[in-house]
DNA sequence: AGTGTATCCTGCAGGC
DNA sequence: TGCCTGCAGGATACAC
């Protein structure tokens, strides 16, 4: 479940450590991971260096020298650790593609192999990226903006909040949070919110990824950083997988429902359910 | 344009 | 203790 602040934490972590190394070699141990031939991947990667470590939505960016990029979408699993041990309880345990660098080594880990590692050219790049919608956390993406985008969708607002090609960056766990927060039904049809509730979403889903990223992220089972720590933010998730429990603002109980195929959690109370048509 | 379903994959929780 | 089943979900593909 790494999302924008697990992957923003983990980009944090390996920016400090991987620019100026060249990758010398590179051990392919699940070619599943990769999304092209392993031995194009190997070709157009052996002998490079990393310039940079960047983000875009939940992928981490490594950025090589003279151009071109690894694209890394962690998945549900996956982590990038920067010189882990060979041996001992910290070594990956599930190691899919190891970086040997000069000098050090980068793991890709990833227990479910739902990640992918694509090579990507800066064309190919910059068409990819155009696919995502904004950055939620970048300066320019205001209220008034959020509110436009929403108005052109029918979805479900906590669907709408999954999809990345709307907004980028936002999973299951802060789409949640966010609405909790905003005090906004997960089930509302995105354009049935009314300025003062897309003015809420929007601080909502803001402090959220601001607070999880100052937290180190959320670790719900698999997730590290950079370092092979676990985030703080779980502890501090008010709605996500509390079903039952009370609500920390009104004492109802937590729901939980299932729908596009995820489970939604919510205060019946505080996130009234949508009625009417199309309200 | 939207929804639902299946797929990938493994670990873990729950039931018995 | 241990086996079995089901569930978790990010992205994608496909049918309707």
């Amino acid at each position: 479940m790494p999302e924008l602040p697990e992957a923003e934490t983990i980009v944090r972590g390996l920016r400090a450590t991987i620019p100026g190394r060249r990758i010398v070699d590179l051990t392919v141990h699940h070619d599943d991971v990769l999304g092209s031939e392993a031995s194009d991947f190997r070709r157009r990667t052996k002998g490079r260096t990393f310039a940079d470590v960047r983000r875009r939505g939940k992928n981490v960016i490594l950025v090589l020298e003279g151009g071109g990029r690894i694209v890394v979408n962690l998945g549900m699993t996956g982590t990038l650790l920067p010189d882990p041990p060979f041996e001992g309880p910290d070594a990956p345990s599930h190691p899919a593609v190891v970086f040997e660098l000069d000098p050090g080594h980068l793991v890709y880990q990833d227990v479910r192999r739902f990640g992918r590692l694509r090579r990507m050219e800066e064309d190919a790049y910059e068409r990819w990226a155009g696919t995502l919608g904004p950055e939620p956390l970048d300066d320019g993406f205001g209220a008034g903006d959020l509110a436009d985008l929403l108005s052109a969708s029918r979805s479900p607002v906590r669907s709408w909040l999954l999809d990345q090609g709307r907004i980028a960056g936002v999973g299951n766990i802060y789409a949640n949070e966010s609405l909790f927060r905003a005090r906004i039904h997960p089930a509302r049809p995105a354009r049935s919110l009314t300025p003062d509730e897309a003015g809420r979403l929007h601080r909502a889903l803001r402090a959220v990824l601001r607070a999880a990223l100052d937290a180190g992220g959320t670790t719900f089972r698999d997730y590290r950083n950079a370092s092979g720590e676990e985030g703080e933010f779980g502890r501090r998730l008010e709605a996500y997988g509390r079903d039952g429990e009370p609500c920390p603002r009104c004492g109802s109980r937590i729901r939980r429902v299932v729908f596009g195929n995820r489970s939604a959690f919510f205060c019946p109370e505080c996130q009234p359910e949508p009625h009417g048509p199309d309200v």
